[in-house]
DNA sequence: TCTGGGGTCCTAGGACCC
DNA sequence: TCTGGGGTCCTAGGACCC
């Protein structure tokens, strides 16, 4: 039996929750920010910017070019992720197969729920209602229906903002023959560029490719490619009851152009290390592999690497120190550091490590949780490291390589 | 004026062990 | 002494998503 696979995505998900919030902003095109500086982007646009070529992703120098009158509006997540829990549990409510897909997405699988509903469509315009209702008349969203993950998506993004779209079987060679490769939920620029080079542009030119050219190009992700120039997606729903543990637990951060120096962005990444660590503790995980990463200039590459340490850790501190070494075996001259992070991979639950049974970093672990208590009650900045304030010596260039270990005063 | 910050998965080569 | 196969771990890099 086919399934049926639906879609939900919030519309213009972020502005449209601050102007639920603040009437004043309602009408208006709006740009949701992470920081309210001029370097910073556009995480969301309001429909009426959007219309106003305004999009995500956008810096902001560029929005106001598009649209001067944009009013930039600080982003709230903790307010984004109450709304989120709020539409979640509407959702609940129509089927136990719900995959919670991201802040402002869901997918449900409704194949057993819809007869009893009265179709898909029938479910689809009573859960829009549903948060027209109870989230406030701002807060929409568009609902896609098809027979798999990939094509539900895609139909609903053809019935933005505030639709409802379903692909009925006879409408799949059409859409097959009409959507660019490019459209389509994980075919990004360079993919589309390797097929458009081998004459592939639309889907039923994707779904007429020979098999062992994909497979060869694209390893197993050729196969999935295929599946859908075929007009199949068989992609299961991770249902939010199995939410798979975290791998990996990161924090990255852009200096300003004014400020791009690597001392500063030492300092930051000891930050970064603690908020790491201090997420970690708080998700109850340990990790052993840390990578540490960073861009040189505003549209360099990332430069990173990783090493891995004898026993699992959530000790910031122990990070930082890690990110010194493997930083050191990075050739790249250390001006224009234009951004830096870290992250850490191999988690382990905390409670299967045999960590805590050590003297030693039971007493660190005493340490980093008082230090937890105040933050969690005072606030991240009511605590920080000696660094964070003090510098002392400048780390050494030498011969293209980092000398970084032992330059800086650790406080 | 020139792009944030958080992730996931896959591949491939080398080291090492049995 | 030489050769082969299989498995796991580690590292680097690429691609994609919201």
């Amino acid at each position: 039996m086919p399934r049926v696979i639906m879609h939900v995505d919030m519309d213009s998900y972020f502005a449209s929750v601050e102007q639920q919030a603040r009437p004043s902003l309602r009408g208006k095109p709006i740009g949701v920010t992470g920081r309210p500086t001029e370097q910073s982007i556009i995480v969301a646009a309001s429909r009426e910017a959007k219309l106003r070529r305004v999009w995500t992703g956008m810096p902001v120098w560029e929005a106001r070019k598009a649209c001067p009158e944009i009013e930039l509006v600080g982003g709230n997540p903790e307010r984004y992720l109450s709304i989120t829990k709020a539409f979640i549990e509407i959702l609940k409510e129509y089927t136990a197969l719900l995959e919670i897909y991201s802040v402002d997405e869901a997918f449900l699988d409704v194949t057993q729920e819809e007869a009893k509903r009265g179709g898909a469509i029938r479910m689809a315009e009573e859960i829009r209602r549903r948060f027209e209702e109870e989230l406030g008349e701002c807060i929409t969203a568009t609902i896609g229906i098809a027979e798999g993950k990939t094509f539900a998506k895609l139909i609903g993004a053809r019935n933005k903002p505030d639709g409802i779209g379903r692909l009925d079987p006879e409408e799949m060679a059409e859409l097959l023959e009409s959507t660019p490769i490019g459209d389509v939920w994980g075919i990004g620029p360079r993919i589309t560029a390797r097929l458009n080079r081998v004459g592939i542009r639309t889907l039923k030119e994707l779904g007429q490719a020979s098999e062992r050219y994909l497979k060869r190009e694209f390893g197993v992700y050729g196969l999935h490619l295929l599946e859908v120039g075929q007009g199949r997606d068989s992609t299961p729903l991770v249902p939010y009851t199995e939410v798979p543990a975290p791998k990996s637990v990161g924090h990255s951060k852009s200096l300003p152009p004014d400020l791009r120096d690597f001392r500063l962005a030492l300092i930051v990444l000891r930050d970064l290390c603690d908020k790491v660590a201090r997420r970690m503790r708080r998700l109850g995980f340990m990790g052993r592999t840390v990578h540490c990463g960073f861009r040189v200039g505003s549209i360099g590459p990332h430069y990173g690497k990783q090493t891995t340490l004898d026993l699992p850790a959530n000790d910031g501190e122990v990070f930082y120190k890690a990110c010194l070494v493997v930083l050191g075996k990075i050739p790249v001259k250390p001006e224009q550091v234009s951004n830096v992070g870290v992250s850490v991979g191999n988690l382990v639950p905390t409670e299967q490590t045999l960590c805590s049974l050590l003297e030693t970093d039971r007493r660190r672990e005493q340490l980093n949780a008082a230090v937890d208590r105040i933050r969690d009650r005072y606030g991240d900045r009511s605590i920080r490291l000696g660094t964070s304030l003090l510098v002392r010596p400048i780390p050494q260039h030498v011969g293209g390589f980092f000398m970084a270990s032992d330059d800086l005063e650790v406080g």
